[in-house]
RNA sequence: GCGCCCGUAGCUCAGCUGGAUAGAGUAAUCGGCUUCGAACCGAUUGGUCGGGAGUUCGAAUCUCUCCGGGCGCGCCA
């Protein structure tokens, strides 16, 4: 079902250009910014005016009285305001035709984008030689959140977890493997804690120079293809991946083993990626490294900045694994998107990327490369996490301390559940706390990892919106088991009203995120339903109002559980009948 | 030095394709459960939107400048 904002906002723009005779005019049709400016606002007008010299009361005067031919059923009063402002209030029946078809069809509630795109996700990609540890929270949380967003608006999403398994560590890590142990058995045991196995080889490595030296043959062995040496590796890649799926599980992450598309997968095209640049005549030697120098990318003293594509000894650099990356999304996957869901920190690496890729030709105009930049994970102190401080708290341990603290609570709030229920609760509203914190944040702003902050369970968190959700259900549940289903019918009550227009909104805020890419904009949209529902259900007696206001109450509630439901699916958050 | 990001209530943050009197949460104070789940609801207090200038009917939002902070900038990813 078109959203009630587009509708409104094609509605006001054809008056507006039908009075105006200019076609580019636009109506601004936005949700009203008070209650009392109205349901919804067209704030185009004042432009509109301003660029034909005209009066722009006067124009939105003509524009309403245009408007008001056009779909007199549609309104209950629409009125000039302010400066130009035009302020539209709905028919109330507008609204409840709308809620009861939306109870009807619940898969209307989220509308099918009218030009459904191929587009690849490219998030999580955590670094294979470690454990998942805090840092990467942000950007698995987000892009997953993304993924479900757009396969909703009925677009083709393609996930890629660009894992790291390449690089001179694991040379490393694979000679520290046959130290450790010669039976699987043995290798596995050690593996089972990866961050201590990378700090011993680690060290290792740092203490004993004749150990260093078989490592960096590792790496040259593993590069050209020794089985041994492959087998080892694998061998670790299966176990390092086994670590990031137990994470994935317990975080609900829609990321499979198909969806991986490692580092290493890109390795047999590196080659053919310089050779093409080299064709193009972008390449040049510096300091023995071959480099692309794009005059847009100025360096330190007004030099050129080089975007190093192979080392001075022939490896290859993360630019160029993301070259043909881009080329293999462009080109084998079709993608029209391809969005990246990466630390902001590197986004000079992604601009240089994508002007290397669009200059040499590896991807066309019928791609567009989006850098989906988050913000810094930052410690209690504003310092950032470092990766190889070894203070990392791993992504496993926070988990199940959300998931501890949740239970405490629940133990708290309802001691009379049984043990296997409390567990269940904690399980989902512990996940919920922590994946809601990330995601009600904008994205762009760094983030604060702070134990209270985000496992409290107060205000604007996701137990919240579970409480709301559960709230329903109770009283669902408590409805006689044979009386009909009812229908949205009437919004008498002020705060009646408000929630019905505000669970109709849902599709607005599932379109911005589809196009933004900013999840916290459908967590604000989740976080006002449920405090809409609040308030009527505070205002307005449900189960025990007249047989007619109470089954189109119990419907308007049926709708708030469905969007609710919906809403937090698209976050990645499950709900729970009863918390 | 060059580039990117950020500075909004005591604290944590929304709001930024310019729109009406800048909003939440939290903390503090007060009120609301013999009535559908009080993990809730309501009220009060709390602001030179870092400073200044500009663009215009209108600026937290756009431009410039200054101050403060973060990040990035040749062979890690």
């Amino acid at each position: 079902m078109e959203t009630l904002k587009h509708t409104l906002n094609t509605l006001v723009t054809a008056s507006l250009g039908a009075i105006t005779a200019d076609a580019s005019a636009n109506a601004n049709v936005i949700t009203a910014s008070k209650p009392e400016f109205g349901d919804y606002q067209a704030n185009g007008v004042m432009a509109a005016a301003k660029q034909l010299r005209t009066n722009p009361r006067a124009l939105a005067e003509r524009v309403v009285a245009h408007l008001l031919l056009q779909a007199p059923e549609m309104f209950a009063k629409v009125e000039v305001a302010g400066p130009g402002f035009i302020n539209i209030h709905l028919q109330d029946s507008l609204l409840t035709k709308r809620g009861a078809a939306l109870l009807q069809a619940p898969e209307l509630l989220l509308p099918k984008a009218t030009h459904p795109q191929a587009i690849v996700v490219d998030y999580s990609s955590p670094n294979l030689a470690k454990e998942m540890h805090v840092g990467h929270l942000r950007g698995t949380i987000i892009g997953d959140c993304l993924a479900r967003v757009l396969t909703s608006s009925g677009h083709t999403v393609i996930r890629q977890n660009h894992v790291g398994d390449w690089g001179t560590q694991f040379g490393m890590l694979i000679s520290y493997m046959q130290e450790v142990g010669s039976t699987h058995g043995e290798v596995a045991a050690k593996l089972a804690d990866l961050e201590e196995f990378y700090r011993a080889a680690k060290t290792r490595f740092d203490d004993d120079p004749a150990f260093a030296e078989r490592a960096r043959n590792s790496v040259v062995k593993l590069q050209s293809g020794d089985p041994e040496m492959l087998q080892v590796w694998a061998h670790f890649i299966d176990e390092s991946l086994r670590h990031c799926e137990a994470v994935y599980r317990k975080l609900k992450i829609t990321l499979r083993r198909e969806d991986l598309k490692p580092e290493s997968f890109y390795n047999n095209v590196l080659e053919s990626i310089v050779k093409l640049l080299n064709e193009r005549g972008m390449l040049s030697i510096s300091d023995g490294a071959r480099c692309v120098f794009l005059p847009q990318f100025i360096g330190k003293e007004g030099e050129p900045l080089p975007v190093i594509i192979q080392k001075s000894d022939g490896a290859y650099l993360y630019a160029t694994t993301d070259l043909a990356a881009a080329q293999y999304r462009a080109h084998s996957l079709h993608a029209e998107r391809s969005l990246y869901v990466v630390d902001a920190r590197q986004s000079l690496h992604f601009q240089q990327v994508f002007a290397v890729a669009r200059a040499a030709g590896l991807v066309t105009d019928a791609i567009s490369l989006e850098h989906i930049a988050y913000g810094t994970m930052m410690g209690a102190d504003g310092k950032p996490f470092k990766t190889r401080s070894g203070d990392t708290i791993k992504l496993v341990e926070l988990l199940e301390e959300a998931v501890r603290r949740a239970y405490a609570l629940v133990s708290e709030k309802n001691p009379q559940l049984s043990e296997q229920e409390k567990q269940e609760i904690a399980d989902v509203v512990g996940i919920a706390a922590v994946k809601y914190a990330d995601l009600s944040k904008n994205r762009t702003s760094d983030y604060i990892f702070d134990w209270s902050s985000m496992l409290s369970f107060e205000g604007n968190t996701a137990p919240y919106l579970l409480y709301a959700y559960a709230r329903i259900k109770s009283i669902v549940r408590k409805q006689e088991l044979n009386e009909a289903t009812g229908t949205i019918t009437a919004v008498d009550s002020p705060t009646e009203r408000a929630l019905l227009l505000k669970a109709l909104q849902f599709a607005e805020s599932v379109e911005a995120v589809a196009s933004d890419c900013f999840p916290n904009a459908l967590c604000l949209y989740l976080y006002e339903l449920s405090g809409s529902f609040m308030r009527f259900y505070e205002a307005c007696p449900i189960l025990k109002a007249e047989p007619s206001v109470r089954s189109s109450r119990l419907a308007l509630a049926q709708l708030t559980a469905i969007t609710l439901q919906q809403g937090l699916d698209l976050l990645g958050i499950q709900t729970l009948e009863q918390m």
